[in-house]
DNA sequence: CATCGACCCTGCGGGC
DNA sequence: TGCCCGCAGGGTCGAT
């Protein structure tokens, strides 16, 4: 379930069901499933037999599990069709079952279920997280000073959901993030996402929005469905210059953002098939309140022009050509 | 350094 | 029926 709402709901089923249990046995049944993992398959079991997983976390699309007393995380990628199921664990094995984890008290097992295998488990060592307001690092570190008090609004509840969980006695308090998702940015419901630097790097690229909205070296979480929508909540064409954007355009279409993924989360996100389900296989209703996404030739819920599709990065954007009118010196 | 296309996979639905 | 094509919400990597 890839966007941000997606993931989020998934976090949400991992803290309630497994939090504060220990593993007993981890399976890999796909070896591409821990591509990442430094090690390989048998050294990603060794690293989890017997740990006990503390409080998910999450930034943008990615999600970890710090792993107590250990200074590592089981992180977890969904890519484009995993899935984190719990279950009974002498259930049968679903077709695309990558990887599993029984615990301790014999309870509901965790299930990594990924058809086209471009999501991902590993075992991952916490840093310290560099995007962390200058504020909440105690030992002066490398975070921006500029980030502290930048105007924000951190919509929804997920804000608390980036800190590390078992930090050293010298780091104590401080964030920590895998050191794989150390390259990407801050998602906007975090307290570190930095409007103001979120500006400045936009003004800084030459490429168009919704690839800046892509790119999660920039803003995290947000992926091909809430990109098109947040574009078209703010009336900004996909193709329109990063470069010329004003602070209240990025302000708008940052709002929307907001606006659109927590709406999405409070409905369980955005599901078209069963392939994109909760930690207990249900699925989400947001794909009803999809405004331009997946509606070629539909009306806008505007001003009722039909809601054009273009090929743009090697997929699919829907925008409305009247509302979203394109920039005349558009970026690639 | 910034940017962009190729590539990684499996399955589904539509056209022929 | 079967085959081929396009399409699917992801990120990484190498070439430029």
């Amino acid at each position: 379930m890839p966007e941000l709402p997606e993931v989020e709901v998934v976090r949400r089923g991992l803290e309630n069901w497994i939090t504060g249990r220990t593993v007993e046995t981890a399976e890999v049944f796909h070896p591409r499933a821990v591509r990442r993992h430094q090690g390989g398959p048998g050294d990603f079991i060794d690293r989890l037999t017997g740990r006990t997983l503390t409080m998910p976390r999450r930034r943008g699309k990615y999600l970890w599990i710090p792993l107590a007393e250990t200074g590592e995380a089981m992180l977890a990628h969904l890519g484009m069709s995993g899935q984190l199921l719990v279950g009974e664990p002498d259930q049968p094995h679903e077709k695309h079952l990558r990887a599993r984890v029984t615990f301790a008290d014999g309870g509901l097992d965790l299930r990594f279920v990924d058809q086209r295998t471009f999501g991902h488990l590993m075992v991952d060592a916490l840093v310290p997280d560099a995007f962390a307001p200058a504020a909440l690092v105690l030992d002066g570190g490398t975070a921006d000073a500029s980030d502290a008090g930048t105007d924000r609004t951190p919509a929804g509840s997920t804000a608390d959901t980036h800190n590390g969980g078992t930090a050293g006695a010298a780091d104590a308090g401080r964030p920590q993030v895998p050191l794989s998702v150390a390259h990407i940015a801050p998602d906007p419901f975090e307290e570190s996402f930095a409007e103001e630097r979120f500006f400045r790097a936009l003004r800084r690229r030459d490429t168009g929005i919704k690839r800046a909205l892509l790119d999660q070296s920039l803003i995290s979480g947000v992926g091909n469905i809430y990109a098109d929508e947040a574009l078209w909540r703010a009336r900004l064409p996909w193709a329109r210059s990063t470069g010329t954007l004003t602070r209240a355009e990025v302000g708008r279409v940052l709002a929307a953002a907001r606006a659109v993924m927590g709406a999405a989360l409070e409905v369980g996100g955005t599901s078209f098939d069963s392939l994109y389900v909760n930690v207990n296989g249900e699925s989400g209703y947001f794909d009803r309140s999809l405004q331009a996404y997946g509606r070629r030739d539909e009306p806008c819920a505007r001003c009722g022009t039909p809601i054009r599709r273009d090929v743009f990065m090697n997929r699919s954007s829907y925008s409305c050509p009247k509302c979203q009118p394109k920039p005349r010196h558009p970026a690639r």
